[in-house]
DNA sequence: CTTGATATATTACAAAACGATATATATCTG
DNA sequence: CAGATATATATCGTTTTGTAATATATCAAG
């Protein structure tokens, strides 16, 4: 999703400042299928209040830089709403991980065996960090979403675990059929 | 990965042209951790060329227009393993369908429906080929990617089967107990 | 007590990627 | 024989990305 799109749906749960949309959007499970920065977002806002899609506010604060913080307006909302009638577009991925594993024959043993433990160790990160913040998520669609990505993060936690060994050990033939579904 | 890397990784499988790397490029399994059009490889290859990492020869064709065939030179064959030593960045996903599955109490019963039973009839599509294509997937790390692309497509399709009344049917409370691993 | 890390808050900008379109020809399908 | 698909490359405006700059406040460690 375009980064308009990705604020109003964030505006929709509330209103918020630029910096509160970032942080929304970094964690589970809006973080499970996009990525935006700074660099995104702020554009993406100063376009849709030119537009008329959102309002902003001046709000001071107590020793803090003031913040603006945006709401959505109705035609905001009716704009969101149009959005989520499109057909989407395919997923894209890009994992410098998986070309990494892709690209195995020309890599030194260590280093491909220490980039699979590094990825083991994010992903018990990652499943802590979603359990801490499980209670939040109670919402019929992001429960959806979070317990999606829940189980993928354990389905590939135990891919990498229990295929490690058939693409570092090079004397053992390369026969698929050992892979196990994990 | 950027665009440049992607393309000395396509040349270290053989000489190319732009085109042929696109359609590498498209296939499973190199298309399970990347998507890369035109407007990407084309401007990579030029530089990579003025950078003297590939060189090119035009080849006339019949009835073809002439194609502009590339291959790694030296420099380029170690440019790419520089690059495979390089901490893997985070993985970044960008799905639309998730994005939908999220905002699902905005959108129409039906909709979301055959949204999904669409996304299930994809993967199904998307499994079909590779199986066609499997045959030309024997060397290591391309398998091991090969493999791990169709365990979550399988995955994914399980999930989506499963859940899809949970998240659909208004009427039945949404208990995440019930959410089965897929 | 002060240095450094983290958090709040926004902006600017170059580099890269994306999406669409243009151009030309050949082959395959209905 | 028309229309879709495949081969082959290039361009170009719009978006996105990554990084840094700019301020201020808090909190922990040395």
């Amino acid at each position: 999703m375009d980064a308009r799109t990705l604020c109003l749906a964030a505006l929709s749960l509330g209103e918020a400042s630029g910096y509160e949309i970032k942080k929304t959007l970094d964690e589970p499970p809006f973080h499970h299928f996009q990525d935006t920065g700074f660099g995104s977002i702020y554009p993406a806002l100063n376009r849709l209040a030119r537009e008329g899609l959102v309002s902003s506010s001046e709000q001071a604060q107590e020793r803090r830089p003031d913040k603006k913080v945006y709401s959505l307006t109705p035609e905001g909302r009716e704009r969101l709403q149009e959005a989520l009638l499109q057909p989407p577009r395919p997923d894209r991925v890009k994992s410098d991980f998986l070309f990494l594993l892709f690209m195995a024959r020309l890599m030194p043993r260590e280093h491909l065996a220490k980039v699979i433990d590094q990825r083991i160790e994010d992903i018990d990160a990652k499943l802590a960090h979603m359990e801490e913040c499980e209670h939040e998520v109670s919402e019929r669609g992001h429960r959806f979403v979070f317990e999606l990505g829940r189980s993928y993060y354990r389905f590939l936690r135990g891919f990498l675990l229990h295929n490690k060994d058939w693409l570092l050990d090079e004397n053992t033939p390369a026969d698929p059929a050992r892979l196990v579904a994990g």
